[in-house]
DNA sequence: TAGATTGTTAATCGATTAACAATC
DNA sequence: TAGATTGTTAATCGATTAACAATC
């Protein structure tokens, strides 16, 4: 069911493939070929056919795929088909922004609670939510069962704080800070750095 | 000095050497190895030295590279040696975030003016700056000159915001909406999709 | 000098693409 | 049936790794 030779840009197409079934059923549309779910990601239909095949047969030939049931079996693979709770460190800035992001939850991640370390900001609320202590992360962890923890505190901060949410028993990391993490091998981490991204397209995008 | 045959991973990584070497430089360390940069990014050695022999010969045998050298040679070869200017299009949650998000600016990127279509914000001021009406953008910008252009709009909008950036003139785009964009081949368009971030994590991290 | 480390080559590994028989 | 489209195989392409002579 999780095969461990399925190359790692399939996964990432996958989520990207989720997006389109979820705006094709949006839009009333009941069956896409790959020619059309290419159509609108950009991703050639043998692309898509082979990152489909690593998973099962799920399309007809000459009729194409049932967006409903590839959303089902594309959610499943993913595990996206039951809630998942995520705990956030960080309340400045981008914190406030992921809290207010919409499209968490609209895939089922719910931001249960959200932790800082600064005095000033502790006990106030931030769109709606509490500010917790830091220093209480593990103890309310076991309350709050989070799977995920996102870091949105300065790099300075970012490796000491993935290891209390390692330690508050997380599985599973999103770092927005720009700093590399050291995590056991049992949690997973993945960054997201907003520098980066726009120092790579400015080396596209040419002098 | 832009060889194409450069991977498109090896730039990545080159932002992310770029990060270690400012690092590097801020705690006084003047020279650094390969092995020494892998320790800090998690990247082999000889994945370092390959990706900078795409460029030139930068380091000593038996000795190392000279931080500041290296420094200076990774920025000219990303484009970072000189400012850039950004407009943003969107002042909600997530625009207001990349606003005060202090990394755009730490690498040389400005964030001129933000952009809304939205009657009630357009004329009000966020994060100290004055939100403009999404219809003048091509006029504004023949004035403040962008490189770049953001998008932190919804997903619905992101397509059409993309054009207008075009039309006004910038030549990479950072989109931050759950979209695809179809742009001309003179531009570059790079998407940053949260969403999509935190449902790859939660494949790798399993049920 | 001896030890450390680079730049580069060749070998390996992995991902994408092209093409088509099978199937609806 | 004829046309469309899948799933899969083999071929191609590209990136990473291992290894080492050259050099400081």
């Amino acid at each position: 069911m999780t095969p461990l030779e399925v190359p790692a840009p399939t996964i990432a197409r996958l989520a990207l493939y989720l997006r389109c079934l979820r705006a094709c059923r949006r839009e009333g549309v009941r069956t896409i070929s790959s020619a059309g779910i290419g159509a609108r990601t950009g991703i050639s239909s043998g692309q898509i056919r082979k990152d489909l095949s690593y998973f099962g047969e799920f399309g007809r030939p000459g009729i194409g795929y049932a967006v409903d049931a590839l959303l089902e079996h594309l959610s499943a693979i993913m595990g996206l088909n039951r809630p998942h709770t995520v705990v956030l460190v960080g309340a400045g800035n981008l914190g406030r922004a992921l809290l207010g992001y919409p499209g968490f939850e609209e895939s089922g991640f719910r931001i249960a609670a959200v932790f800082d370390n600064d005095p000033a900001k502790i006990g106030r609320s931030t769109v709606g939510r509490k500010i917790l202590d830091m220093a209480t992360l593990a103890e309310a962890n076991k309350e709050i069962g989070a799977e995920f923890g996102m870091i949105a505190t300065p790099a300075s901060a970012a490796q000491e704080v993935a290891d209390a949410l390692v330690e508050a028993g997380v599985r599973g990391i999103l770092n927005f800070a720009p700093a590399h993490l050291t995590v056991p091998e049992t949690v997973t981490a993945r960054n997201v750095d907003l520098t980066r991204e726009i120092e790579v397209l400015c080396y596209f995008v040419g002098p």
